[in-house]
RNA sequence: GUCUCCGUAGCUCAAUUGGAUAGAGCGUCGGCCUCCGGAGCCGAAGGUUGCAGGUUCGAGCCCUGCCGGGGAUACCA
């Protein structure tokens, strides 16, 4: 059951007497801020009684006159302007928790009304290796993935893969001109890398060389531009002098940033210049970019060579990224990549612009949104198509042969204004029954604040992220962190300890990323990533290790436990705390999916954990040696019970837990 | 220029979408293994929620204006 469902459908009957809308009011009852206002608040009295015109704290009377409630909670409690304070009843409380614990749902109700979701994540260009960029896509994508799965939804996994882009046509020319083949053949997706990392180099050399002179230009006239603008004499009256302090800043901070960029750039072609090979190799394709361009529209034209070697590339770059999956256990149910929706495009610009939905202009076939200042190009001036027309096409694949109710993007934060023209192309286009989200998450920063780098300038690669989890991770289980229990780390055989420094490694780093409020930005860290104390994934994993260890000292089956005569019974605050919390897992999973937030679920199992951990710690409440056989049948169960729900929320999470560590 | 997101403890982040005395973790300081696993527990210090107004019973959250910082902004995805 979830209490907190339930609380509201009373409220809603009890509302019913006294407006005319309680569906709009019965939300407002919310978990209690405080242990002291009870376990349940209910906030609708203030609000309501002032569009009545009532006195609150009398409407609150009224309502809780009119509730039926009493084999839930105790006489609930007005307080303060109006609050209504609700206290579960103690052997409520033990009811339910016994049903919980023969519950394989774990008291979580499956969804009535399923919906068919489709959650697109993950979408790494195959060309490339994958980086700490992609990990909150895939981990948060995932995550959401199995949470909305266990409501009972028909989810659909799909790995919108970037396989069809510019990429392959500068792969493909670097195929041509500088390939090694020695090195294609002993590590062919290393050698496509080298070749793409070559190709955008030197393309870049070319436009930055080119642009450089103006940019010098552009430089020098901003600089004369704030010269006289400082001499200027200043504005006698305050809000010119304002205006004009503003306008310097801003003429500082672009030429600032306009030296930065020329930097980078000189920075760039230094690179190159200083590398005489590479010199020479650069000085012989100056037309490099757009012979790659070209090599990319011949492959979007259907030219039998390049459509070879793109087969030729594709499968072994699916292949790498697999590994990646494979270690990460995720799952897709389909990896459907821009290639799959090439023979859709041409027909999606032809409707669209059929019915006058998009239209030319300056060469490009363009949807104009009202409102949105770009245009949503769905054909390039050069007639190539754009991501945008794969996406509508991907829409429109997904509504006709998977019969979408619901898609979610999780995408970076920076292609907003993409979904927002997305999904209103989409709309204009009739689809208007399916519902779009973008579940857009903040941007992964370097201590400078900035986007992610190391100090070379690479980005650090998603294996050495999570190799380096798992042997800091190994560290600390052949330290024998637990030796003075008489399971000490030594006791583990090699295969042992690695299965534990392998799923405390990467729950590690997948915890530390979905514990976050996937909307906001965060700082990488290191130190986070590889925590393994206070609010880590290990911390829940530890507790799940000592209800392993207090079973195994017991010597009884945790199944068996489960099935004898006993029950839970609540004879004290931790018992009852702890009791409480367990009966809230549906809440969790029903905020988290409401919101397609895991840091939601992840809130939660560290509550849990950490009345666990008081529990476990309080002298009133020792499991092995309490006061009575039915007591210690009691605790047993509550032990039980915390951990299946821990371990249930962490594999939700994609995170394992361990009996013993 | 336009649009958009953000500013919370020394640091990294929460805050049940307008609720009661703003919470965690890390770090710092002080207590806990004669007791089921110390990867733990208990406690302390630490805040004018960037600034100034406004809306109301009530604001970190909503409105206005400033200050500061990201991001996006016509043919890369």
């Amino acid at each position: 059951m979830n209490i907190l469902a339930e609380l509201r459908q009373r409220l809603r009957h009890a509302l019913e007497s006294v407006c005319d809308d309680p569906d709009a009011w019965c939300g407002l009852v919310k978990p209690a801020q405080d242990p002291k206002f009870g376990d349940y608040q209910a906030n609708c009295a203030m609000p309501l009684a002032k569009r009545l015109g009532a006195n609150p704290r009398e409407l609150a009377a009224k309502i809780v006159a009119a509730l039926d409630i009493a084999d839930v909670c105790d006489v609930p409690e007005i307080a303060g302007p109006g609050f209504i304070n609700l206290r579960l009843r103690p052997d409520f409380l033990e009811r339910e928790a016994n049903r919980v614990c023969s519950d394989e749902r774990l008291g979580v109700p499956a969804a009535t009304n399923p919906k068919r979701i489709v959650v697109d994540f993950s979408a790494p260009n195959v060309a490339k290796p994958m980086h700490v960029g992609h990990l909150r896509s895939t981990v948060i994508g995932d995550a959401l993935y199995r949470i909305l799965g266990f409501l009972g939804h028909h989810v659909v996994g799909d790995n919108h893969v970037g396989d069809w882009g510019t990429q392959f046509g500068m792969i493909i020319f670097g195929y041509k001109h500088f390939l090694d083949q020695a090195a294609f053949a002993r590590n062919s997706v290393a050698e496509l890398a080298r070749l793409y990392r070559l190709v955008n180099q030197l393309s870049d050399y070319h436009d930055l060389r080119e642009a450089l002179p103006a940019q010098r230009a552009e430089q020098a006239r901003r600089r004369d531009q704030l010269q006289a603008a400082e001499a200027a004499p200043p504005p006698a009256d305050k809000p010119a002098l304002d205006a004009r302090k503003k306008e310097l800043k801003r003429l500082h901070a672009d030429l600032a940033a306009l030296a930065e960029e020329i930097t980078a750039a000189e920075r760039k072609l230094a690179a190159v210049e200083a590398d005489a090979a590479l010199a020479a190799v650069a000085a012989a394709h100056p037309t490099i970019a757009s012979a790659a361009r070209e090599e990319t529209a011949r492959l979007h034209a259907g030219d039998p060579g390049n459509l070879a070697l793109w087969r030729q590339f594709i499968a072994p770059c699916l292949a790498a990224i697999q590994t990646m999956y494979d270690r990460l256990e995720i799952h897709f149910d389909m990896t459907q990549g821009e290639s799959f929706y090439q023979p859709f495009l041409a027909e999606v610009v032809a409707e669209l612009s059929n019915r006058g939905i998009a239209r030319e202009s300056d060469g490009a076939v363009c949807v104009f949104v009202p409102g949105a200042t770009a245009p949503f190009i769905i054909r390039k001036s050069d007639g190539a198509f754009t991501y945008a027309t794969t996406d509508l096409a991907t829409i429109a694949w997904r509504v006709r042969e998977l019969r979408a109710d619901t898609i979610l993007y999780v995408v970076d934060a920076r292609q907003a204004d993409h979904f927002k023209l997305l999904f209103a192309t989409a709309e204009l286009w009739g689809y208007r029954d399916v519902e779009l989200r973008h579940i857009s998450f903040g941007t992964i920063l370097g201590d400078d604040k900035r986007p992610f780098k190391t100090r070379s300038g690479d980005v650090v690669g998603l294996e050495s992220l999570l190799d380096q989890a798992v042997v800091e991770a190994r560290r600390v289980v052949d330290d024998g962190a637990s030796e003075d229990t008489g399971e000490s780390g030594t006791a583990f055989d090699a295969a042992s300890r690695d299965r534990i420094a392998e799923v405390v490694g990467l729950g590690a780093v997948k915890y530390a990323d979905l514990s976050q409020n996937r909307e906001s930005d965060y700082v990488f860290s290191w130190e986070k990533m590889l925590a393994k104390t206070g609010d880590t994934a290990t911390y829940m994993q530890y507790a799940c290790a000592r209800v392993g260890g207090i079973f195994r000292k017991a010597g009884v089956e945790r199944g068996d436990v489960r099935r004898q005569a006993g029950a839970i019974r609540l004879t004290n605050p931790p018992e009852r705390e702890l009791a409480r919390q367990l009966l809230r897992y549906s809440e969790a999973l029903e905020q988290a999916a409401a919101e397609y937030r895991p840091n939601f679920l992840t809130q939660y199992l560290f509550d849990t954990a950490n009345c666990f951990s008081r529990f476990f710690e309080s002298r009133e409440c020792a499991v092995l040696k309490a006061e009575t056989e039915d007591l210690r049948t009691s605790r047993l169960l509550l032990c039980d019970l915390t951990a299946r729900i821990l371990s249930h929320g962490l594999s939700l999470l994609g995170i394992h837990t361990l009996d013993r560590m």
